[in-house]
DNA sequence: TATCTTAGTGTAAATAATACACTAATACAA
DNA sequence: TTGTATTAGTGTATTATTTACACTAAGATA
């Protein structure tokens, strides 16, 4: 009779925030064997009384003290090898987060950072993969469902959503026609204030209609 | 110090096929407990040294006597109490197979069956939820990646084709429309043959042209 | 040879996507 | 105060894609 419980089930997360420009992934080091000062995403074993949500928040908590991040799960990464201690199958998540609005405390502890993804960032275990795997299904997702809610303040022009998009999908957009795509698709809502603190002709600035945000990002467009 | 080890692993397939112009799933009686009786998906313990394809192909092997099934993976399931005996993490893939082609030698210790999924199956565990994800899943795929090759026979009518969108989709197509939509993706080849044995006009067979179906099915539309 | 059955075809209209360049508003410096 | 630099905002014509729609063609059989 085989022992079938001699697996570990660990569970990672990509946090991607909207940072400077720039797309970036939570990394942290690695402060115990294996791999021992390497660059990992954050992750956890899971226990067997706890649900993956659970985990999920532990990872979060621990890592960017906040919990209450939304999450989604990405695969189950389970490679015989992948993990030198042992049978751990990897079930990985991606969360999307907003540095000033999350109110995030980066853990000291292990130098939990941002890091730009546009290099390789030569992870330990099979966690490029992992980031691989999370990019593709960002800009898949994208082309269906609204995004910027979760990486974006509360307010925020037009200018800075296209730039968003631009970045997570990689390319450029036209002004005129991004503009119209994105109020045609009817998720944000028009306030009467406009930016500060800024050279050149104040942009009017949008928030997304909580409502209508939800509901295409349920069923999409 | 918590027991990370005490979780098993479990994989349970989805297994379709297109059958009686109709979309159905293999199902199997379930001959232990829990649920001593219960119908559900083909689904297998995962071993501490065995890949996830690997126990893929133990499952396929035992159930419907063929283990060169593509699968893919959708999801884990992971809810702490969604198997009564214990904490089990169950990891559910999909896979397309045509009974004709495929040499399929269903296990009958099991009753191992295709059943149609138009109504609800109700099955023990959570697999009803697993067969919904798996039907989501593909519908979404058949968007931008094409179609047919593991659910048809080796040559088909554009019409068997339109059936087989049209019943996975759930929605009628226009013979028209449908037929320039298909035949602009270029991932047929028409063959000089004709369909045989029918009423009416003959209708001309088609094959999927391996190259370009395999390149479009990778890297979509 | 008439009739039944299934296969196969083309075109016009509507909608969506793209390409493209100037004007408007504000801050700041001269 | 006026000029200049900077960023925001706008409309239209062209092209490509999607949709709607109804008859003819081929073969089988009575």
């Amino acid at each position: 009779m085989e022992n079938f419980l001699n697996i570990g089930v660990s569970v990672s997360i990509c946090i991607f925030c909207y940072d400077e420009e720039q797309k970036k992934v939570l990394i942290i080091d690695k402060d115990n064997e294996p791999f021992k000062g390497g660059k990992v995403l954050p992750h956890q074993m899971l226990k067997p009384n706890q649900s993956l949500e659970e985990v999920c928040s532990e990872i979060l908590e621990n890592n960017i003290g906040n919990k209450d991040i939304y999450v989604e799960q990405l695969n189950a990464f389970g490679k015989v090898y992948r993990h030198p201690s042992g049978r751990i199958i990897d079930i990985s998540f991606y969360g999307l987060i907003n540095l000033q609005k999350d109110s995030i405390k980066l853990n000291k502890e292990n130098n939990a950072r941002f890091e730009k993804i546009d290099k390789s960032l030569d992870l330990v275990f099979d966690h490029d993969d992992i980031i691989d795997f999370a990019n593709k299904r960002i800009k898949r997702r994208m082309k269906y469902r609204p995004l910027g809610k979760n990486l974006l303040p509360l307010q925020f022009t037009m200018n800075e959503l296209e730039d968003l998009y631009s970045c997570f999908l990689g390319k450029q957009f036209d002004k005129r026609n991004f503009r119209r795509r994105i109020l045609d698709m009817d998720f944000l809502k028009e306030i009467k204030k406009v930016q500060r603190n800024t050279r050149g002709r104040k942009a009017i600035l949008y928030e997304f209609d909580p409502k209508k945000y939800k509901n295409y990002s349920k069923n999409g467009f």
